[in-house]
DNA sequence: TAGCCATAGAAAAACGATTTACTGCCTGCG
DNA sequence: CGCAGGCAGTAAATCGTTTTTCTATGGCTA
C-alpha cells in the first residue's frame, strides 16, 4: 500500500483581506479593488497590482465566502429538491451539476421522500441559506417564491415556475405505435402512483392517443400503482393485481423502467416469459434498462440533457429577470430492445441524444 | 388538472433583526438573545420573550444565514465528494443525507469524474465555502485538511482522515467459501479499475483468502478492468478479454454488481448461461442486483448504513475535536440469489441489515 | 493663475447578525 | 447608610468583505 504522502501543507484557515492589506502597507480598499478587478482598479498602477497578486498568492489569501456573500447578496448557490436519489434523479442531477459547475455555481440537494411537511419546509430552509434559485424534480410546489424556480417533470401552472417536460403525447404515440405495429391489440397499462407528478399527464396522453388510434383501454387491463420507491419493487405487486383481474394481454406499457423491471420479474414468477408471452415497454431509459435481461424497450427521456436545460434555464432567468418561460419541452425517443422483440444481438447500448426546446 | 393554487404569499426576502427590534421598540441585542435562547436571555421576562417570538413569527423574521455564519464561524455545512452519481454513491449519499438532516446540517455534493485536477480543487472550493468537514466517497486524498475528513472506501493512512470501510477479508471468505462449497474450483477473478480505491485492498484480500483455502488463482483466469463508469458497460469488455485468454472456468467473482451485470450480459452474448455454465458473484448489493435476471448473488455492503456512519462519525469529530479514529469497519454479508444457484422463487429481495464498528 | 483632470490611494459606511461589556434602577440586608 | 445582587435591558465592537465618496498631489491648459 502506498506510503501516506502528507503533501501540501494544511492551508490553515486563510488570512483576511485586512491582514493582507496591512502586510502590503495598503488599504483594504485598494487590495479589494485589485483582487476583484473592479473598474476602480484602473487607477492602480501595474506594479502595485503585481505586488498585490503576488502577496495574495504567497499568503494564500482566499476571500471569506460569507463576508462576501453578506455584502454582495449573492451566493452562487442553487437548491435541488427531489423525492429520493433514484437512478432517474441521479441522471438529472448529474446534468444539473455539469452545467452549474461550469458556470461557477454550487448546489445543495435534499430528498423529501414525498413527505408533505418536508416539501413545504425544504424550500424555506434553502431560502434561508440564500439560494439564488431552486430546481425541483418530480415535486409539486404550491407557493410562488421570491426567486426563480424550475420544475423538472412538473405540470402545475404556477406563476414564476418554469416546467421542463417531455412531450408525453409524442411519447405515447411512439410506444403504442410500436406495440400496435408489432401486432399487439390487448395491451395492459400501468398508471403511475399519485405522488409522481408525471402520472396524470402521462396517463391522459395515453388515453388520448389510444383513442385516436382506435385502441380500447379495457378496465381489466389497467392498474394503478399504489406507492413509489426508487427500486423495482414498485412494479411487482401491481402486476400481481393485474393478473388477478383476469384480463388477457400480450403487451404491457409500464409507467417507467424501474417498475417495468419489477413487472417483468413478477410476470416471470407467474410463469410468463418476456417478450414471448408478454411484450413490455418501459419509460425513461435509465442506465440499467439496457442491461436488464431481457433488455428493455423503452421511451427514452434525455435525462442528463434535461438536467442541463433546467440549470441553464435557471441561470438565464437569473441573468435577465422578468422573462420566465412557462415551459421547455424535450422530445422523447423510442429505443427498441429485447423486451418487445426476440433476442437481439448485440445489445442496443447507445445513450441519449437530441432535444428540442420550444 | 388541478387549479393552480398560488398559496402562501411569496415571503419576500425577510426583514432584518434590526428592523424587527425597531418594530418592537427593543434593541437588537435583546431580540437576538431571546431568539437564540442564549443564556443571557434569562434576564428577559417571559412577557417580553413572548412579544418577541410573536412579532418574529408575524413578520416572518428569518435570520440571515450569511451574517450569522460570518459572526459565528459556523456553517452547518458538509461537503460530499464522489466520482460520479452511481447507484452505489446514491445509496451512500442517501444515508449521509438522512443523518445530516436529522442534525440540522446541509451538504453539498460534487462529482469529480476521476479528474485529478478536480479532486485537488473541489476540497479547496468547499473549504472556501466554509464547510465544517467533508466526506469523500471512493476518492483518494493526499493533503491533510484543517477540518475533519471521512473517507468511505478509502484506504490511505492519512493524518486526520477517518476511513469507513468494509471488512474485505471477511468478504472474500464469504464469496469464495460459497463458491467452493458449491463445488467450483476453476474460478475467474475480476480486479477493479485502478481509479477505484477499493480495488487494491479487495484484490489483496482475495489473494490471501484463496491462498489460505488452497485455491490457485490461475493467471489466465484473472483480468483487470481498464476503466470505471457507473454503468454495466464497465464489465463487458473485460469479459471478452477473459474469454480470449482461453482459460476454462465455472465461476466468476466480479469486482462489483454493476460490472457483474455487464459481465453476465457479455457471457450470454458469448453463448454461456448464468448460472448453468458460469456462476457469478457480485459485490455491493445495489438495488438492481435483486432485480437483475438472473438475480445476483452478491456480497452486501450496508451502504446506507455506511453513509450514516460516516456522517455520524464526522459530526462526532466536530463536537469533540482531537479524537480521530483511523478506521471504522462494517461487516459484509453474503446474499445468495439466482446467479450462483438455479432459479429461486420467490426472489430474495430483502434489504441491508446490521453493522459492527471497531 | 484659476480651473481641470489624472493619478494613487484611503476613510468610512454598509451588509446582518452575535457577544462582551456596560448602565440604571430597585430591593434587601447587615 | 452602604452596597451587593438581581432585573431589564442597551451600546458598541466585531466578523471580512465591497463600494461610494473623498483627499492630496502634480501637471496641463486656457
Amino acid at each position: 500500500m502506498a506510503k501516506p504522502k502528507t503533501g501540501g501543507i494544511p492551508k490553515n484557515r486563510s488570512i483576511s483581506l485586512k491582514a493582507l492589506a496591512e502586510h502590503l502597507q495598503l488599504s483594504p480598499t485598494t487590495v479589494s479593488l485589485v483582487i476583484n478587478r473592479s473598474k476602480g482598479a484602473s487607477a492602480i498602477p501595474e506594479e502595485t497590482q503585481r505586488r498585490i497578486f503576488e502577496a495574495a498568492k504567497k499568503l494564500n489569501y482566499r476571500p471569506n465566502f460569507y463576508a462576501r456573500s453578506l455584502r454582495t447578496q449573492r451566493s452562487f448557490m442553487i437548491g435541488v429538491l427531489h423525492p429520493d436519489l433514484s437512478d432517474y434523479v441521479a441522471l438529472l442531477t448529474s446534468g444539473i451539476e455539469d452545467h452549474l459547475m461550469r458556470e461557477g455555481y454550487f448546489y445543495f440537494a435534499a430528498g423529501h421522500r414525498n413527505n408533505p411537511e418536508l416539501i413545504e419546509e425544504y424550500p424555506m430552509i434553502m431560502m434561508d441559506r440564500a439560494v439564488e434559485g431552486i430546481i425541483v424534480i418530480d415535486t409539486p410546489l404550491n407557493h410562488t417564491f421570491p426567486f426563480p424556480v424550475i420544475a423538472i417533470s412538473g405540470h402545475r401552472n404556477v406563476e414564476g415556475i418554469t416546467n421542463v417536460v417531455i412531450d408525453h403525447k409524442r411519447a405515447a404515440e411512439l410506444a403504442l405505435g410500436h406495440l400496435v405495429q408489432s401486432g399487439h391489440r390487448n395491451i395492459a397499462f400501468m398508471k403511475g402512483p399519485k405522488v409522481s407528478s408525471d402520472s396524470e399527464v402521462r396517463w391522459q396522453s395515453i388515453c388520448e392517443v389510444a383513442d385516436a388510434m382506435g385502441l380500447a383501454m379495457k378496465p381489466e387491463l389497467c392498474v394503478e400503482m399504489e406507492f413509489s420507491t426508487p427500486f423495482p419493487d414498485m412494479g411487482y405487486p401491481v402486476i400481481e393485481k393485474l393478473l388477478a383481474q383476469g384480463g388477457r394481454f400480450t403487451a404491457l406499457f409500464a409507467f417507467n423502467d424501474v417498475s417495468a423491471i419489477g413487472a417483468i420479474r413478477a410476470l416471470r414468477d407467474a410463469g410468463m416469459e418476456v417478450p414471448d408471452d408478454v411484450a413490455v415497454v418501459g419509460f425513461d431509459d435509465i442506465p440499467s434498462a439496457a442491461y436488464n435481461t431481457p433488455s428493455l424497450t423503452t421511451i427514452r427521456q434525455p435525462l442528463r440533457r434535461m438536467g442541463e436545460i433546467a440549470a441553464q434555464t435557471l441561470l438565464e432567468r437569473l441573468r435577465k429577470k422578468g422573462a420566465a418561460p412557462g415551459e421547455v419541452a424535450v422530445e422523447p425517443e423510442l429505443v427498441i430492445r429485447e423486451s418487445t422483440t426476440s433476442r437481439l444481438k448485440p445489445s442496443n447500448l447507445q445513450r441519449e441524444s437530441e432535444v428540442t426546446a420550444k
